[in-house]
DNA sequence: TGGCAAAGATTGAAGTAGTCAAAGATTGGA
DNA sequence: TCCAATCTTTGACTACTTCAATCTTTGCCA
């Protein structure tokens, strides 16, 4: 509404990347409403939609690998895990060579609601799908610039 | 990774849409360890940060107005607006002509903080600032057009 | 004008997430 | 064998979330 209101016409002057990165910003935060709405849908929190999302059927991973992937302390894993294990979505099998570990993987029940909540979170949105291969590729490349720089920021 | 095991050739092919948007998907959630990050550095939990985000110095709103814009329940805020309120950000004010409601006004000490936070908010990544004119209108577009698409759904 | 429904904010209860510190189990090397 | 390191869990504490219930105030209307 902030766009519109400083002038909103359709072809406007490029805008600075002073101007643009708001806007990055104001997109991703409103992400959350919508990530929480499609993950409710399913009888997931936010974070179990997660956590479900991570974790691949076809290659179980230990709890402190996964704790990693949703950047979030181990002892909160066990909680979640402990949930999703509840309602038999995935499920704890002991690690091959190493007691210590819990390798987490997704049962057949777990593999078929998270490839509902996939097939709904991966849908383009209309916006996207309009896009000329051109734009498509441009945009690719900025996000992933983007997220080269972020996870180098991480790690410094 | 998998974009790089895929074949991360410097200039690909055109992602598809179908490809595309799962980046634009993690994008935005990689954004949300960066987002509690921030926040962290000024003692503030992700949810404070984005109040004082929403709440514009020079205009005061009812909780009722921010509990819609944080798209959360109005008696969530409340405990929100406590805290911030404690630590002399924000204050409650009486409005006007209707004494049930509550304006929330950031106060000066709570504007020095929402300008600091706001400063590292929008600086935008260098990968932002390195886009040329035309690059930075299509990203604009492209996201204004799936936020719009995103808040008609949410009418819907 | 007196009464009542609706609106705005708060409270309380219950559940989910998040951190940190400490403990238990297991491993691997000195 | 002993001991430090690793992986997971537990416990205590705070924050966030929703829902239902409450309280005050407002606005309508009969």
């Amino acid at each position: 509404m902030d766009a519109r209101a400083k002038g909103g016409r359709k072809a406007a002057a490029p805008p600075t990347s002073q101007d643009l990165w708001p806007l990055v910003i104001e997109f991703t935060l409103s992400q959350r409403a919508w990530w929480i709405g499609l993950c409710t849908e399913f009888d997931l929190t936010a974070m179990q939609g997660h956590t479900l999302r991570m974790l691949d059927p076809k290659k179980p991973v230990a709890m402190s690998a996964l704790a990693d992937s949703l950047v979030c302390d181990a002892s909160n894993v066990t909680g979640i895990v402990d949930k999703l294990e509840s309602r038999g979505l995935i499920e704890r099998k002991g690690a091959e060579g190493d007691r210590r570990i819990k390798m987490l993987a997704v049962t057949e029940k777990g593999r078929r609601l998270r490839e509902q909540l996939g097939a709904r979170t991966m849908a383009p949105p209309a916006a996207v799908a309009a896009l000329s291969a051109d734009s498509r590729r441009r945009l690719a490349e900025i996000l992933r610039a983007i997220l080269a720089e972020r996870s180098a920021d991480r790690m410094a």
